[in-house]
DNA sequence: ACCTGAACACCGTTCAAGT
DNA sequence: ACCTGAACACCGTTCAAGT
């Protein structure tokens, strides 16, 4: 006996769980009619395969992600806090982050975000040319950042990790007359910190590149 | 009756030409078994599962990769160019980008490169943790920019795409008085020159930015 | 229009058995 | 020490058949 009518959202809504909970390898087409206690084939029915299945789930959440209010009195003070909220948000979907960027539709997730860069990076006195490259440059920065983030997160033990190697001697080296510099590379690296000043160096110089 | 005997390098050296080809989906134990002339099962014995060999291929390349010497006259061009070496490398090998970062070993693959980054931070009379941040700042700018470009090549067409967004009317926006800027944001990014401005910009920052 | 089970062609992996 | 085929438990997808 059929269940109450499936519709194309309940199947979303149960993949999107799936996906949140395990990542994508999770969302099994078997599993997720078991989920929904419908059979397999009633799946295909409604969002043709697997494939569009996890475009569709990318969809929405590239949908979701929204508009970005910047805040700050500077143009470069808002542009960095532009650069915090989206890291935010994407740190927030970590599963998602990687299907997005495995279907190559990081540019268009962006892209509510590049209007509001360029607002700040025109309102700062860049034009033309320049401040597209400008607009681009934070905005390739921050997603690889990001990118590279949840890579660390996921694999936080490595062998010989950057502990093994600066936490020793290694002759011929600067850090061999630099302990600070050394003890600094044995620690774990803070993302929080090394964003926000990696992101404020780059915007200082972009803006105050121009002439 | 058994083929030459099969060694682990050669289960190697063949699904490393799998991945290359048709990246590391195309590897199937059973479609490496048949490339090599054997039963599906000698591979397990010589590799384990496909997961570990996986690693191995990973692991290999990591190797690969090698030292990294820096060109130019001051820090700031030296470091440059270690990042464009980088870059090259990496681009090189774009199936195995992927997997390094999947598995999450791109930090110890940028272990050699961090040694040189080291080397021209303190060159350039930058200590302690400062001179780590910097070097970790230009670390993560390299790495990230080619995933983010790799990502891009391998879906070129979006929509909406900045072409779309950036070529029409969009009311209320700095683009509008700034037909330059609208038209730069329609041309599809040159990474080249994109990755060199932006790492230029924030080497010159980070070690200006000293005392 | 929506749902079903059976069937097909794939997977990775285990295991007892061979030499 | 090395290789084998059979078997198991999974996949995604198609299709003819139901209501």
């Amino acid at each position: 006996m059929p269940r109450t009518a499936l519709t194309r959202d309940e199947v979303l809504d149960a993949a999107a769980d799936l996906v949140k909970q395990h990542g994508p390898d999770a969302l099994t087409m078997r599993k997720l009619a078991a989920e929904l206690g419908t059979a397999v084939t009633s799946i295909y029915w409604h969002v043709g395969n697997r494939e569009s299945l996890l475009d569709a789930l990318v969809e929405r959440t590239v949908q979701e992600m929204g508009a970005i209010r910047p805040r700050g009195r500077t143009p470069a003070d808002r542009i960095v806090s532009v650069a915090r909220r989206l890291r935010r948000e994407l740190r927030a979907r970590p599963h998602l982050i990687a299907m997005v960027h495995e279907r190559g539709l990081t540019e268009r997730m962006f892209l509510p975000a590049q209007r509001a860069l360029v607002h700040e990076v025109h309102a700062a006195g860049l034009r033309g040319a320049r401040a597209a490259d400008a607009v681009r440059a934070v905005q390739f920065q921050i997603v690889g950042f990001v990118l590279i983030e949840r890579n660390r997160e996921r694999a936080p033990v490595q062998s010989p990790g950057e502990q093994e190697l600066w936490g020793g001697h290694t002759a011929g080296d600067p850090a061999e007359e630099d302990v600070a510099l050394a003890r600094a590379l044995a620690r774990p690296a803070d993302p929080e910190k090394l964003f926000a000043l990696s992101v404020e160096a780059l915007v200082k110089s972009l803006l105050a590149d121009r002439g």
